[in-house]
DNA sequence: CAACCCGTTGGCATCGATAACATTCTCTGC
DNA sequence: GCAGAGAATGTTATCGATGCCAACGGGTTG
């Protein structure tokens, strides 16, 4: 910044300006604009109308350099286009807003622990008082532990990384749910099409759902494994499809779901009355898809505002671990899935 | 901030612990840390070593304050989960960060003109260097415009509002494309349910959809209208399947065709047989729809890049207002249209 | 009547870095 | 061998707001 003060015009007005405009100091102006408490209410009004007038706005950057405060919080994510993660996110913001703090987004395009940790790294250097790892992952590193330990960070659905994991659905009732409801239908066992081994989500919805079928007593048929993508899922329906076996799926993703449906029908074999599917998420799509997917709804929103509340809480108290909270998926029950054909019904 | 001197342990190093540690002076860490070119390099490693042994990070409230230069570009949302809405974004931040750019990010969850406002004004509040409205606007205001007038922002797909819109897609050709393939199939005329009336695109496409027709002599049905959700599409799909006439359909989001396609099945017209019914977008589910949809993809990410590249020079030459540049739509042909019946083909 | 309390307000140092300017050093070329 | 260009580095003022402390004035209290 230079001394220019032949062109006083275009500098915005600071502090000092609107208090020699209201024949106060500086301090007072401070306070007023702070609601402290003790301010006569005559040089309160003074201030904001001297505020008001010269149409000033406080800086960001000097505030945040004096207090040691940002009022900013971070975001890291995957860069997809995924429903859950535009669902979590707005709800992240919406919180953070009603909270008064600014949110800031660090995006990773790979699940490498180095891009994620840049992508860490970026908002730490940034000054964000608090940082929520909404990223499937699976291992920590050294680096990882270092910037976590200088912010405090929590971790959505990613696995315990030295980030204290805090908030998370419960992926396994999510998919015992799934399961159970198959069961109850008749159906003998259940098929798996899976997410990526990576997605810590991805193996609790698999280990759920073994779990279940074990428990049951059941056969547990080899869980095929996809991307998340609805193409994906078109190719294990056509696996499945050649399966006569096959009369229940439980697809770790209605995107997967969409294309399981779809490869299923190209087979001949009829939804749900060859093959009941049930999938994940509850997307706005679910229930137009053709038929109507069953599925396993996803509270991303709460999520997204108790990790906000979670981690505001956190940044309070830095010495208190935040206790890792869960919130419960809902089976919703659509016309994907019915009783198998051959099975004894009541 | 307080003179804690006693307790020294916790404060995170600043550039003169750096120069003291590697024995220069406070410039000259700055220096090295922006790659000044004229540092020895001998001088450059030690700094460095400090750095690196202390495990410094420069203060970015500090150098913004001190630099009048934030680094940080912000975007208005609306708080939705649509595809579009993630998948430009997406494009957003790739760009940004690949320019060094910070991105921050204020949502509103209405289209009021004050809501918008408030948003844009939380962003100038933080010090934004530049904003880039993905918003669907179509009113402007005094505290607008000003707010405008103080940084640098651009509309994405809005309209025109003080804020010089810049990217946009051609949502008339986007139109015009879905009409003429559904015209050059032989049907008579096209039906079309619009988005909502205050987005600027929903108004473009419906434009564009009644220009072609008229451009071809056609009579040009009422529109209906949906409000980008699945379900108001069902709704539409309801009316429209009690049109007999009716036989191609232009729906202006792939989210309402859902709604459509299902809802024509169920009132026992087949698609493309009996309708043929074209969306916009190309979410990734749209494949995967029963049948797959045939639709107008529009190039969100690039949007997001545009966006922050021109975003970036208006930055840099604030003076120059930036050229308005279009993205091209493209139309994807699936298996959800098709000559009408009765046609006489070829 | 002094000691004191409390609501208000101003003075001053400070946060951590950068810009402009000043200074020292190091080579050239004549 | 010395002037002078230009590299390398240090000094100082500032960015804009906040925190701590002191000061001021009127009302209590012992």
């Amino acid at each position: 910044m230079t001394k220019q003060q032949g062109d006083a015009a275009r500098r915005p007005p600071g502090m000092t300006d609107v208090a020699r405009a209201a024949g106060v100091s500086a301090q007072t102006v401070s306070r007023v604009l702070s609601g402290h408490p003790h301010v006569r209410e005559q040089t309160r009004a003074d201030v904001m109308a001297a505020v008001a007038r010269l149409g000033y706005r406080r800086n960001n950057a000097a505030r945040t350099l004096s207090s040691g405060r940002s009022r900013a919080i971070g975001v890291v994510t995957l860069r997809t286009t995924f429903y859950s993660r535009a669902a979590v996110t707005s709800g992240i913001e919406s919180a953070a807003q009603a909270a008064g703090y600014t949110v800031s987004t660090a995006t990773t395009s790979s699940l490498d622990t180095s891009a994620i940790e840049d992508a860490l790294s970026r908002l730490t250097d940034q000054g964000v008082e608090g940082i929520i790892l909404s990223v499937p992952l699976i291992h920590t590193s050294p680096r990882l532990e270092q910037l976590t330990r200088a912010t405090p960070t929590l971790t959505i659905d990613g696995s315990r990384t030295g980030a204290t994991e805090v908030v998370a659905v419960d992926q396994s009732l999510a998919a015992r749910l799934a399961t159970r409801h198959l069961l109850d239908l008749g159906h003998e066992t259940v098929w798996h099409l899976a997410g990526p081994e990576q997605w810590l989500e991805a193996a609790s919805r698999r280990d759920g759902w073994r779990a279940t079928l074990e428990a049951a007593g059941r056969a547990v048929p080899p869980p095929l494994e996809g991307d998340w993508s609805p193409a994906s899922g078109y190719r294990g329906g056509l696996v499945l499809g050649r399966i006569p076996d096959a009369t229940a799926v439980f697809v770790a993703s209605d995107e997967m779901a969409f294309g399981v449906v779809r490869a299923l029908r190209e087979s001949g074999r009829r939804v749900p009355e060859d093959v009941s599917v049930v999938g994940v998420d509850d997307i706005e799509l679910a229930e137009y898809c053709a038929p109507p997917l069953t599925t396993v709804a996803q509270p991303f929103a709460q999520m997204g505002e108790l990790a906000v509340a979670h981690l505001l809480r956190y940044i309070a108290a830095p010495e208190t671990v935040p206790e890792p909270a869960s919130v419960e998926p809902r089976l919703v029950v659509r016309a994907s899935t019915a009783a198998p054909a051959a099975a004894v019904t009541g």
